[in-house]
DNA sequence: CTGGATCCAAGTTGATACTG
DNA sequence: CAGTATCAACTTGGATCCAG
């Protein structure tokens, strides 16, 4: 799924820290729970989510609703603020994706460098 | 002088490492030495200087020049590559300053609600 | 289910001293 | 001038276990 955000961490363009800008994303259609926000981001730990989620709550990004009812439910959902970022973001995936082949061959003339 | 592009870390838009973006936008009108690089970049260390010098130029973002001649010398310079990465760090920027004051406030508001 | 607590490995940044 | 070497501090991401 994440393939084109950013396959391998080679753009240079990050947004907060490791999950923040996949959060974002996964939020872009509408509100998602706390472990529907895992199945995506597969691998994330639930200290490690909480500490992101709270960063972009902070940061007034994401709003955190508890859900009333007899079983436990968090949603999270973009702020304006958190969705007028899709907009950079989107030109960052462009360029990302523009320009990806010139990102792999400076890698691979770098590396040719060192062994030869 | 890098008040416009992150004030205080406070943007969760970053290029590359903590030096990246500035280092790029220094090199925006042309060719730079090394000494050159370090006066408006107040604070940072020949090795974290050099360190974020050898990525980008892995990443093939700058170029890194030798002069010939008897006085020690060196200039970094944008590659085509790096300059295009102007484009989605402008976009960066005008969001930045446009949701400038929506991220203090988000900022204050979760201050005050820790503390009271 | 949604986290908090604790511990830990790894990466990042920097201070300081030194070199061709 | 343009770095390199070494060491220390801090930050990040994660594993594991525990709790309301």
């Amino acid at each position: 799924m994440f393939d084109p955000v950013c396959p391998s961490d080679l753009t240079p363009i990050r947004f907060g820290d490791k999950w923040a800008g996949m959060i974002i994303r996964c939020l872009e259609d509408g509100p998602r729970r706390f472990s529907e926000l895992r199945i995506p981001l597969r691998g994330v730990t639930a200290k490690v989510l909480t500490g992101s989620l709270r960063a972009l709550e902070r940061d007034g990004l994401i709003r955190r609703t508890v859900c009333a009812g007899p079983e436990r439910r968090v949603d999270y959902e973009l702020t304006p603020l958190g969705r007028s970022l899709l907009e950079p973001m989107a030109a960052a995936c462009e360029w990302a994706e523009q320009h990806w082949d010139e990102l792999l061959d400076a890698r691979e003339a770098s590396s040719l460098d060192r062994t030869g």
